[in-house]
DNA sequence: AAAATTTGGTTTATATTGTAAACTTGTTTA
DNA sequence: TAAACAAGTTTACAATATAAACCAAATTTT
């Protein structure tokens, strides 16, 4: 009834990060920053879990003298991202008079 | 941009007990650990912090001679659940060709 | 009628996670 | 050249989730 919720996702830092990247081909360590309000230690640890996790890739370059971090979302992490809202709907979704919810 | 999620709600098992109670005007111990398959001791814990934060209330009787725990959402609960789905939404459909994602 | 098992939980301990604070390396500005 | 800033990383700590161990009463088995 209840399907597990992948626990790399099912953190609100996380999803958010994925989130972004949903929608926007790359973006740098920055503007996930900025975007997500989160702090840099933070964001860096999150991000280093996501790779790990094989759901989005990081490329080092400099933008001038300064170094930039580029994350990109992977076909894994899409899916994974896919499959996590589908079984958020089951949980957002459950019965009784008031029916679907999303 | 991304709201902050009810960290009460945002929580696999916790997530679980309110989407039934949602649905169910009602419903016991016994019948919550089934449905979310979770263990009895886990439950326990998190049924404690739902009732801490005043999502739901627990009344504890008999069926019998049998010890009975009746687990219901009050009126916060209610509101605190329709924010946080609210809240996810933000995180789930972000920007970009894909558009709403739910 | 003891002994063993089941029911319905709670308490406690541990492993995992999330988060912030401190640190590093290099750059720009005063 | 010293101070302040940018872009992160590392590390340490606090909070969470989860499971394991435990408990009391009821039921079933022998």
């Amino acid at each position: 009834m209840f399907p597990k919720l992948d626990p790399l996702l099912h953190s609100e830092l996380r999803l958010a990060v994925m989130s972004i990247l949903a929608g926007v081909d790359e973006a740098d360590f920055t503007y996930l920053k900025k975007q997500t309000g989160a702090t840099s230690g933070n964001l860096s640890v999150q991000i280093d879990k996501l790779t790990a996790a094989g759901y989005i890739t990081v490329e080092k370059g400099f933008k001038g003298k300064m170094p930039r971090t580029t994350c990109k979302m992977t076909p894994a992490g899409q899916e994974a991202f896919r499959d996590y809202v589908e079984a958020l709907k089951e949980y957002l979704s459950s019965g009784g008079p008031g029916g679907q919810r999303l």
